[in-house]
DNA sequence: AGGCGTGGCTAATCCCGTTAGCTTTTGGCT
DNA sequence: AGCCAAAAGCTAACGGGATTAGCCACGCCT
């Protein structure tokens, strides 16, 4: 029997991919294995079982998302940051459902944790979208919750399906950044003296 | 052997009480069961099984959600009712994390599901929350899913402790609160002729 | 007193995660 | 080319949870 030349990425990779098709929850090592052409106790060489799957699952979950928002923010200003910024992340909610959830019940198991920096990332890239908001130093860290919980919020939401009548989301997540555009502007800390 | 003394109603309240108490993914028939110091397919004999379970504790979860909310903008008015209907969700959340974590994953089995009239309660109950922001009824679904949203999201997050420094968090929730009062204001539809 | 439905129990099955230990492939080294 | 150790896959086995089947006792109800 040839081998299958599996390495922990490829299994992080495939566990991804399932997650996204059939639901995080419904996530399992046999799933993987079977995926893989492979039997269940085989993954145990590679990935050091369901919690350290789910977490290395996280991980780079966090990070496609750290990269996607580094990559809608970059270069963008305003508005446009801002707007770039959250609809990349609910692409990415849509688009991987099962990653997403991955990293929503994902913890730090230590401090030299992979996942620290990679969800660093995100809130960077976060913070860069109102950065040209010129907030008042105080109101910084509100403002970034804010944004974290409306993203989070509302592609969570979305993703289980609990908008009625889903015809007009796309509208509602429109509106919602624009009422979050007007209401940044006007609380910048450059007041004309 | 004497009798326990069991039903559906006892059986879900301990499962929603545990679920707070170890969260809700380790919520399973057996510690039901030890719980209520009885074996664990005895309780096959009032519920549906775990599946069921876990739904009959959404629907008593959102039931409740439904009347803290309720409750909270009764009588209230403009930034008191948001104010009261945001920190009574919040306030639930953070005391039963487990019941409301059962309301996140819960799907209606069909159109006769407690469930909706349940999380119809609900939503009701926000929208009193905004309505007298008198808003262009264009807007007001559009509000409500940004408030879902923001509650939801920003609930979740402190529910999983996904907020760095948890000394400001009440701050925050504030600070959310006053953005949200005060972009909602002057959007009222109600303009002087 | 007796009968019967209800609610608990034991036994058994299935599936999943996980561990142990065997075997074979593979690739590097001589 | 040939050897050999590590790596990677496998089978067997255990533990635990969900679920079902079928048994039996309690206690109401007449």
């Amino acid at each position: 029997m040839p081998r299958a030349g599996l390495d922990p990425a490829t299994v992080t990779e495939t566990g991804a991919d399932l997650a996204d098709e059939i639901g995080f929850a419904q996530l399992s090592m046999s799933v993987v294995a079977e995926r893989l052409g492979v039997k269940t106790p085989s993954l145990y060489k590679h990935v050091d079982g369901l919690a350290d799957l789910s977490h290395r699952i996280a991980i780079l979950a966090a990070t496609e998302v750290g990269e996607a928002l580094g990559t809608a923010v970059d270069g963008a200003t305003g508005r446009e940051a801002l707007d770039g910024a959250a609809r990349a992340l609910r692409a990415y909610v849509v688009q991987h459902p099962g990653r997403y959830a991955a990293t929503v019940s994902a913890r730090p198991t230590g401090p030299d944790d992979a996942l620290i920096p990679a969800r660093d990332r995100v809130l960077t890239a976060l913070s860069g979208a109102l950065a040209d908001y010129d907030l008042d130093p105080a109101d910084e860290i509100h403002a970034l919750r804010m944004l974290r919980s409306v993203l989070h919020g509302f592609a969570t939401l979305e993703a289980a399906d609990s908008f009625q009548m889903n015809t007009d989301i796309d509208e509602s997540f429109t509106w919602v950044i624009t009422f979050l555009d007007q209401g940044l502007r006007g609380r910048g800390s450059a007041r004309p003296v």
